[in-house]
DNA sequence: GCAATAAGTCAGTTTTTTATGACTACCAAA
DNA sequence: TTTGGTAGTCATAAAAAACTGACTTATTGC
């Protein structure tokens, strides 16, 4: 256990951090629709194809724990939940791009 | 089986492939090391602490399919094995500096 | 031939991640 | 008070990834 603890505090690499943020099987996807447009959940559920409402919730919230998205629930009529992105994960856009452009 | 096979092939996300390239418990160390110079296996293994022989292999072989790594063999005096970035690796070397600096 | 160095592979187990379907909570309209 | 929409959670099962220690291959030096 404190072997373990210690290796996983022992990030050498500075670019470990952001990209275990970003990658995943639906974080990437979710990360470049949320560029253009607040998300909404079962918009996103039907706009990614292959996704379940377990794996974006999941995305989603590790998401908005790295910093990237916020949650804002919009109350009205049948109560809406968007999830938008913060200054920080606005910050990453440059980066995003390019690496959109390079793969 | 064709559903996942679909889904799979339907990456609608270009930055997706690099992120699953560079991502994981050990290829941006990796990566990172080898920016600076060839990497030799057990060498690698001394210096990523908290790494072992399975897991270096493992990753090492997937940047090498990944054509962002490229073996050489050294015929020296005990056999060495090196590790060098390839064109395409050295082309992700900007946008990895980025990611080290954001992160 | 025998030991040492370098670079791994392999089998078995454990841990982590994903997937699936059923269920919950909130609110509003009929 | 039952139905419908939105946004999830939970339990369980299945699949993938990681860890461990023993074993393998190739070559050189003695």
């Amino acid at each position: 256990m404190t072997t373990k603890k210690i290796t996983e505090e022992n990030k050498t690499c500075p670019a470990q951090t952001l990209l275990k943020q970003l990658s995943g099987k639906w974080k990437p996807e979710i990360f470049r629709l949320a560029v253009n447009s607040p998300l909404r959940f079962n918009s996103l559920l039907r706009q990614i194809d292959g996704s379940n409402k377990q794996a974006l919730a999941v995305a989603l919230r590790e998401l908005e724990e790295a910093g990237l998205l916020q949650k804002v629930v919009i109350k009205q009529k049948p109560l809406h939940i968007e999830y938008n992105l913060t200054e920080n994960g606005k910050s990453l856009i440059p980066v995003f791009k390019q690496l959109e452009s390079l793969g």
